[in-house]
RNA sequence: GGGCGCUUAGCUCAGUGGCAAGAGCGCUGCUUUUACACAGCAGUGGUCACUGGUUCGAAUCCAGUAGCGCCCA
């Protein structure tokens, strides 16, 4: 059939018989079996160029000429580009294309050329607001030549190098405003000056701009700026240079008219019918003159708006007064925040936004760049790891949150769980409107396959009252009344939040309470005071290094972990408990609480603002913080306080070492006395070698007061009746008054267990040891401390089995 | 079809070559000890999706397989 014509029915045109990859070919002609459409298919199709655009595409490949049969309203149509319309089409014209539809298969069965008609699911875009169909429609539309290398190779040149081609630097991190100015080439202004965090997404940035298409604007909607080209046909003698415009065979070709005098741009093209038609592109600062006198010309302007993110794309340059900053009395403001320093988007915004915002600010700005870094953050999903939707209704609203949690709860929580590796899922619970309990729905599959909550829930507490829930809401499934009230959607993920604001409250409220008002003296050193202030100090730093390395990285959730663990896990459970028996009466003590309260503050407030502030002026009252090395002036808000600094001075490791071996002491003996359940009130006397009793003694106190020890003294020769030993450093200590009676079978069974995980542990360094590669080729000191575990783990074995003879 | 991720405790997530894999919630036990029960102390809980490879050593690096998600076409 290579070559071959046909004549098409109704319309009675001549078409040629074309061949292309495109269509599928039946099973039975060697199509793919797996393929649904080659069970039905015929290896012939019926192309429209016009109306479809895998069909436009074949008709380029093939010079197929694209036919216009409907009108803008989609009725089919004889005045848009179909011209030779045969007498038995003309019953069509005029009609819907759904109508259309109809009777052409009517037709065909009336002149019995339908074969059948068989059932095919496929997708049709619909339109998002009129939910119709889509109809491709072949139309006029202005374009963005982004492939221009002003455009697109600007974009790719702003890429920090180390980033570009998926740079071996870029894995590891890369240092901020890194420009790589070492190159031999000077680079352009704004060269190299953008870096994506995470890095990964710089990819995505690259290979947008690497395949990037001219860029369509026009947009047949009714909001947005409207496109500001003015157009009307001209006679062919007011074409000036018209050789060249008939050359161009219909593109624009731009000329220096009257128009382009008042600094508007100007083109004529010459149009398929023979008409010339002049465009022009009216200036924002000529609109007053040129727009008047193109109305009076006979011009009208383009009927379609920008594409929203064409818009968009202006956002850095107007914000700031471009492109006239004297006339909005916004001087000096583009100069100083564009560049700007971050642009936190997600990722879908990296190639409508970010991309195109990149182009313009370098094109109309010689070369700058908008901003410096650009941060994607994670996506929150439901518990179902569907997005959340106002049509599922399983969207949480931030005011419910603030109303069930509390803002800085709401804030502290989203920070700590959207970490840069993944999307995270928040299980959406609901408010009991009966009992104000939070409560997980009840869920069912809906017709498009979503996990949504049942329109209709019942009170957790009382089975009786009936929930509506905002999915039923949002759908109409259901309707809120006073029977079924409506259920404001929450999330236990925000009860962190929650608890950790209500702790820094009561932490606060009790330091507060021990902290006598007085000037304050930030010359107090915290190298003259007790291990467990220089421990604190210690750890603050810590805290505030972590901190700032996540936030120069733009891990948020790291940072707020370090603010976390600091103050929750090493202030209140270890610093506040420890310093209860001794700060009342010791100044220098209060003064080293009142520093880590008002650090601790300083580095709350980004992630928990307004308890921190609510907070601050108490603390202030007390008196003024800092200590010599902890640097933490005076401010009169929270807001406004500067970031706390130490120096690297303070840091005392021998502390840090110290107060772990506390730490781990004290671990031991809470350890049993959860086991056996000694009560807290409970003091029991703790018998150990000199070198535990130094560690005791180094402590200061603590050790008794976090074990709960009401005596230390040394290790008798005879082991005293119901003495209870425990393993420390490779160690027997014993443990007296420890309980009424001692079950001696219990703690043969806990015994064992040491002694079987100790022989377990020593199996293992041996093993490491035993091996000759290991020995070789790993790193030295990672070898010793192997050595020195192992030695630790043998003399706790020993000290185990010494304490399980003597209970036999 | 192309690209980027993800799969670790019941749940939500950390952990990019080296101790015995962590946190929060949940669960279990004890404690209402004058900051906090939205708490404290202790405990239970994991063949790090699967298969192979590299390495003295792999949750971590490489290849493949399976499943899930997003973006682009």
């Amino acid at each position: 059939m290579r070559g071959k014509k046909l004549r098409l029915p109704i319309v009675g045109r001549v078409i040629p018989i074309v061949e292309d990859d495109y269509v599928v070919m039946a099973v039975e002609q060697g199509g793919d079996p797996a393929d649904t459409k080659a069970q039905f298919a015929t290896g012939f199709l019926k192309v429209t160029p016009a109306h479809d655009p895998n069909d436009w595409e074949i008709g380029i490949r093939h010079g197929v000429a694209a036919i216009n049969v409907m009108a803008p309203d989609a009725s089919i149509s004889d005045r848009h580009g179909w011209e030779d319309v045969s007498a038995e089409a003309r019953a069509f014209v005029g009609l819907s294309r759904e109508d259309a539809r109809t009777a052409i298969v009517a037709w065909f069965k009336a002149n019995g050329l339908l074969e059948g008609v068989k059932p095919y699911r496929h997708s049709v875009g619909h339109s998002y607001r009129s939910h119709v169909p889509v109809e491709p429609y072949l139309s006029e539309q202005w374009y963005v030549r982004v492939t221009d290398d002003r455009l697109r190779g600007a974009a790719l040149r702003s890429m920090n190098p180390a980033q570009r081609d998926g740079g071996a630097a870029a894995a590891t991190g890369v240092a901020h405003g890194a420009t790589s100015s070492t190159a031999a080439n000077a680079a352009a202004v704004g060269d190299g000056e953008i870096t994506f965090y995470p890095p990964r997404y710089a990819k995505t940035f690259q290979h947008w701009h690497e395949n990037i298409r001219d860029w369509c604007i026009s947009r047949q909607l009714w909001w947005g700026h409207r496109i500001p080209v003015w157009s009307a046909e001209v006679a062919a003698n007011d074409v000036v240079d018209r050789a060249a415009v008939d050359a161009a065979r219909g593109e624009l070709v731009g000329c220096n008219g009257a128009w382009r005098t008042m600094g508007c741009s100007e083109a004529v093209r010459r149009r398929p019918d023979g008409v010339y038609e002049r465009f022009v592109c009216v200036a924002e600062h000529a609109d007053s003159v040129a727009i008047p006198a193109l109305t009076a010309a006979g011009f009208r302007q383009d009927e379609d708006v920008l594409d929203t993110w064409f818009s968009s794309a202006l956002w850095p340059l107007s914000t700031l007064g471009w492109p006239d900053p004297a006339r909005f009395d916004m001087q000096g403001l583009l100069e100083k925040w564009n560049p700007s320093a971050v642009l936190s988007t997600a990722r879908e915004i990296i190639t409508l936004w970010v991309s195109r915002m990149v182009m313009f600010n370098r094109y109309f700005l010689g070369g700058r760049v908008p901003f410096k870094h650009v941060f994607i953050h994670a996506m929150v999903q439901d518990g179902f790891g569907q997005k959340m939707s106002k049509s599922l209704g399983n969207g949480v609203d931030p005011r419910d949150i603030i109303q069930t949690h509390g803002a800085d709860a709401m804030r502290f929580t989203l920070v700590q769980m959207t970490t840069d590796t993944q999307d995270v899922r928040m299980p959406v619970d609901m408010v009991d409107p009966w009992s104000g309990e939070m409560f997980s729905p009840r869920t069912i599959t809906d017709a498009a396959g979503y996990t949504v909550a049942d329109p209709m829930q019942v009170s957790p507490k009382d089975p009786s009252k009936k929930i509506t829930s905002a999915y039923g809401a949002a759908t109409g499934k259901a309707t809120p009344s006073t029977d079924a009230p409506l259920a404001l959607n929450t999330s236990a993920r925000f009860d962190v939040g929650r608890n950790f604001a209500n702790k820094v409250w009561n932490a606060t409220r009790f330091a507060l309470g021990n902290l006598t008002p007085v000037a304050g003296d930030p010359s107090v050193d915290p190298a003259t005071r007790p291990l467990v202030d220089r421990w604190i100090v210690a750890r603050l730093s810590h805290a505030l290094a972590t901190y700032e390395r996540a936030l120069a990285g733009y891990r948020f959730n790291d940072a707020a972990d370090a603010t976390y663990d600091f103050v929750w896990r090493e202030v209140c459970d270890w610093y506040l408990e420890a310093i209860k028996p001794t700060v009342k009466t010791d100044a220098a003590q209060q003064q080293v609480l009142r520093t880590v309260l008002d650090a601790s503050l300083r580095l709350l407030h980004p992630q928990m603002p307004f308890i921190t502030e609510q907070l601050w002026p108490a603390v202030a009252a007390t008196g003024q913080a800092g200590l010599r090395g902890v640097h933490v002036p005076a401010a009169p808000l929270c807001a406004r306080a500067g970031w706390p600094s130490v120096d690297a001075s303070v840091t005392d490791r021998a502390a840090l070492a110290t107060f772990g071996r506390v730490q781990q002491l004290v671990d031991e003996i809470r350890t049993l006395r959860g086991a056996r359940q000694v009560l807290p009130k409970r003091k029991i006397t703790l018998l150990a070698p000199a070198v535990v009793r130094a560690l005791v003694a180094e402590a200061g106190g603590v050790i008794e007061a976090l074990a709960g020890i009401g005596e230390v003294a040394d290790l008798p020769t005879e082991r005293p009746a119901g003495a209870v030993p425990i393993a420390f450093e490779g160690q027997e200590l014993l443990l007296v008054n420890f309980a009424d009676a001692v079950d001696l079978g219990a703690e043969r069974v806990r015994l064992d267990k040491v002694v079987t995980e100790k022989l377990r542990l020593i199996s293992g360094f041996e093993g490491k040891l035993g091996n000759p590669g290991y020995l070789a080729k790993a790193k030295p000191e990672l070898v010793a401390e192997t050595r020195a575990m192992l030695d630790e783990a043998k003399a706790d074995l020993d000290a185990a089995r010494r304490s399980l003879d003597a209970l036999r």
